[in-house]
RNA sequence: GCGAGAGUGGCGGAACCUGGCAGACGCGCUGGACUUAGGAUCCAGUGCCCGAAAGGGCGUGGGAGUUCAAAUCUCCCCUCUCGCACCA
């Protein structure tokens, strides 16, 4: 009997027979055959219930993950919450709730539309990072960076969110505003807990090189981020008070041409100078507004302002004397916060000398074309050439004297070959409520002490005013925070601020190898087994925070020998954002579509495919344009009625399989295996498209269709599992499930085709085409074309100059010259 | 400005890796069949132009090049998207 498609009537019912069954947990035992892999998806934010992206990036890993468990594979496929952070708590505090209840609400909600849409996860390492039995390791970790210095407090100029009222971490800086609410970010001078991220920049760098299975975007985004530039220290010294000031430069070889010599405004040496010289009347504005004003009016004001000091820096390679200048300009947090200026050669510098009237003098003149002046050129030369007016180097070729004059410099004791970062230390500290306390008590004689292991977790108090304030709300608690000191047992205070959540997202992946582990975060030989992960999803909205982070964490755990591999996930896959009409769908626009809704309207399977057939996973998808009228019948939901017509007509054929569809299936199964094994499942969906039109014509001649109907049951299992469920087991008659059957093979005889199309061209034109024997030799081809009515029409009254035969595929009659 | 990616029918996209039938598959649209009038289903057509047809011409952002042959390889240009943006 044709059966008719209702997803409604199965979906629910084979989400609980899966999940009696455990179908989807990983096995353990050490001592099973398979191959394991590590299917991971970047865990969600609960704040609020699915939506649209998630459908995407968590159908593509569900994909993932069912087919190598069709491939014989032990899979693991965990599931858990970024529990704690900023999205969830403003969404709670917005909406009158406590942080906490409402998230767990939101998490309930979120894993019930998981079960809902099939997805594979293993829930029996579920976990969520705002859970004391969670992130009390994640205070562990943190103590063990503590202990090995890469976790530390210092006073600097940071960046404060007024409307979150928290620092954020540069990472979370997006155009000089704040990555979660958008407002524009403030300067401002804290004391603050970074992670030294800085010391693993090289290596950060270096393994980039490893992670060939990466989207190259991300990886160029991660090295941009990084930053890597390689120059020389050089050391100039203040004529007024003799003192050193180191500089970074990238070029060397124009050292002869610095003709001034630039401060951060914010730089320490730029007050007590200004009022050794008497200055400081006049720069005090510049920087009084420089800590004032935010990052963005900052970038936008005006460019080449800068103030005089009064006092000179003598330059180390000539002795001259060169005025020194405060500009904001020059950046606090990058190099030393200090410059010597070339303005010939750079053209920053050069607008800077030009605005206040400073010598611009040519030290490198273009190799082939007419020679410099300083005195009337119009910008900098930042191009190669000769040096000259160099001392020694006068006609040696820049940039191959960089290393020159570098290794001169450090011959004569006055600089040396440095490499610099754009990469600042990781800002964890947060003035906010919801986040793992920073588990380190303030003691008035023993300093910054750390919370003793066994004393972990350091519970996050329920009973908290958490409305956002200017300092951490755990500061206003009366009691929580006045301990004993763990080391002298005198009055001390807690830190009352909490970790950033990306601390918490940046080791979650190796809780899941060991779940409900007591003595550590994980089990070394766990994590060993399971990792690195075999693939990746999740969106490149986290191309740097949260894979930097993570990269980095897995570094310094390699370091602490607690695990044996330094790069977490080689192979990485993005999904692309899903947008509506060429914006980002967002409740206040009116343009939200969720998932759920259309979940239960046309079904699960329906929902995940019309995700994965729309275009490549990695592109964004535009709702508006592949949606059609929302109360039309989707396209794919269409297809699944042919597929179930077409399955359960070959379960009731009683024909002989026609050999044109048994090629077919051989050959579907060899392209659909490809394309899900590169990620490309919407070509995948397609081929199964092919297979079910072939399947309707050899049925409807009276044909059978039992073995294509099996292999595409099959192949739809990944994609759409329910239906592939309902018609394995009930179509099919199969006892266990399709998800746990073994992905087809195909035969590569069967696969080739006996016949092909051969396509007869005229001077490159396509006149005729001809179906031939797979097998045909070269003069057979051409026989067949030359004898072909297209050939003879089209070369009529024509001269052939060549015949280019490529059997079975071409045959090309050249007639001109 | 620097970096990365992308430009193919009315739309999403396929073919690009590996040069060889451009437009798979689906949506939409047009015409038809059927009917228990349904979220139907099925059949045919659908790049543009000329033509009744046969057939022919044009066609992958623009321009050059390599080649018997270019959406595909090379170079230049244009446009768009994304990321970074005074990083010395």
């Amino acid at each position: 009997m044709t059966r008719r498609y209702d997803a409604s009537a199965f979906e629910p019912a084979w989400v609980a027979r899966w999940e009696d069954e455990g179908l989807y947990e990983a096995v353990e035992d050490p001592a099973d055959p398979r191959p394991r892999f590590y299917a991971l998806d970047m865990f969600p934010y609960p704040s609020g219930d699915l939506h649209m992206g998630h459908a995407e990036a968590f159908s593509g890993g569900d994909v993932v993950a069912r087919y190598h468990w069709m491939r014989g594979d032990n899979v693991l496929h965990p599931i858990g919450w970024d529990a704690f952070g900023l999205p969830a708590e403003n969404a709670a505090i917005k909406r009158g709730f406590a942080p906490g209840p409402w998230t767990e609400a939101n998490i309930e909600q979120q894993a019930a539309s998981f079960k809902r849409m099939g997805m594979s996860f293993d829930w029996s390492r579920r976990l969520h990072t705002s859970d004391p039995d969670y992130y009390r390791w994640t205070q562990w970790l943190f103590l063990r960076f503590f202990h090995k210095g890469l976790a530390y407090r210092k006073e600097s100029p940071v960046n404060w969110c007024p409307k979150d009222a928290t620092v954020l971490a540069n990472e979370q800086v997006i155009q000089g505003a704040c990555e979660r609410c958008g407002t524009m970010v403030e300067r401002r001078n804290l004391t603050q807990w970074f992670f030294k991220i800085t010391d693993y920049a090289q290596r950060l760098l270096d393994d980039a090189d490893e992670l060939v299975d990466w989207p190259e975007r991300v990886l160029t985004m991660q090295r941009n981020w990084i930053g890597r530039s390689e120059g020389a220290e050089v050391t100039f010294a203040i004529e007024e008070t003799g003192e050193e000031i180191t500089v970074f430069t990238t070029r060397p070889d124009t050292l002869w041409g610095a003709t001034f010599f630039v401060f951060a405004v914010e730089h320490p040496a730029v007050r007590r100078l200004a009022e050794l010289a008497g200055t400081w009347e006049q720069v005090e504005p510049l920087v009084r507004r420089a800590d004032q004003t935010s990052l963005v009016e900052r970038e936008a004001a005006d460019t080449r302002e800068g103030v005089f000091l009064g006092v000179y820096a003598v330059n180390p390679v000539n002795g001259e004397r060169i005025p020194c200048y405060a500009a904001p300009y020059v950046l606090t947090g990058y190099g030393t916060g200090a410059i010597m200026a070339v303005p010939a050669h750079d053209q920053r510098d050069f607008e800077f000398a030009r605005r206040h009237g400073i010598e611009v003098r040519v030290v490198v003149q273009p190799a082939d074309d007419d020679p410099l002046d300083g005195a009337t050129m119009t910008e900098a030369f930042a191009a190669e050439g000769v040096m000259v007016a160099s001392g020694p180097f006068d006609g040696h070729l820049t940039p191959a004297s960089i290393a020159e004059v570098t290794t001169w410099l450090e011959g004569a004791g006055r600089g040396k070959g440095a490499i610099n970062f754009r990469l600042r230390d990781w800002l964890i500290s947060r003035q906010r409520y919801w986040g793992p306390p920073i588990p380190i008590v303030h003691c008035p004689t023993c300093g910054e002490v750390a919370v003793p292991d066994d004393e972990l977790p350091v519970r996050l108090p329920e009973d908290v005013d958490f409305q956002p304030g200017g300092e951490s709300p755990l500061a206003r608690h009366a009691t929580w925070k006045h301990v004993a000191c763990p080391t002298c047992g005198g009055e001390a205070e807690r830190d009352t601020d909490t970790l950033d959540t990306f601390v918490d997202s940046s080791w979650y992946f190796f809780r899941y190898c060991s779940p409900g582990y007591e003595d550590g975060p994980f089990r070394r030989e766990d994590v060993d087994r399971w990792m690195p992960v075999g693939q990746y999803t999740g969106g490149v909205e986290h191309a740097i925070l949260h894979l930097l982070y993570s990269r980095f964490f897995t570094k310094v755990l390699y370091d602490l020998e607690m695990v044996g591999f330094t790069e977490p996930f080689p192979r990485l896959m993005n999904q692309g954002q899903v947008i509506f009409d060429g914006a980002s769908m967002s409740k206040s626009k009116g343009n939200l579509v969720e998932p759920m809704p259309l979940v239960q309207r046309w079904g699960a399977d329906t929902v995940r495919l019309t995700m994965l057939f729309a275009g490549p996973f990695e592109d964004d998808i535009d709702w508006k344009l592949i949606a059609g009228d929302p109360d039309k019948r989707p396209g794919v939901h269409q297809w699944l009625g042919r597929v179930f017509a077409a399955v359960s007509d070959a379960v009731a054929s009683t024909g002989e399989e026609p050999e044109a569809l048994v090629r077919l299936t051989h050959k579907t199964i060899k392209g659909v295996t490809e394309d899900v094994e590169r990620f490309r499942l919407n070509t995948a969906i397609s081929k199964l498209m092919v297979l079910t039109n072939e399947m309707r014509t050899a049925l409807d001649a009276g044909g059978g269709a039992r073995a294509a109907a099996t292999a595409l049951t099959q192949m739809l299992a990944p994609l759409a599992p329910f239906a592939a469920e309902e018609l394995w087991r009930v179509e099919l008659g199969n006892e266990s499930s399709v998800h746990r059957s073994s992905w087809p093979v195909f035969d590569p005889a069967l696969a080739a085709d006996t016949s092909v199309t051969l396509v007869v061209q005229v001077d490159g034109k396509v006149r005729d085409k001809l179906e031939v024997a797979a097998d045909i030799t070269e003069t057979d081809a051409l026989a067949a074309a030359r004898a072909s009515d297209g050939a003879r029409r089209a070369l009529a009254g024509l001269d052939v100059r060549a015949e280019i035969v490529r059997a079975p595929r071409l045959v090309n009659f050249v007639t001109r010259s």
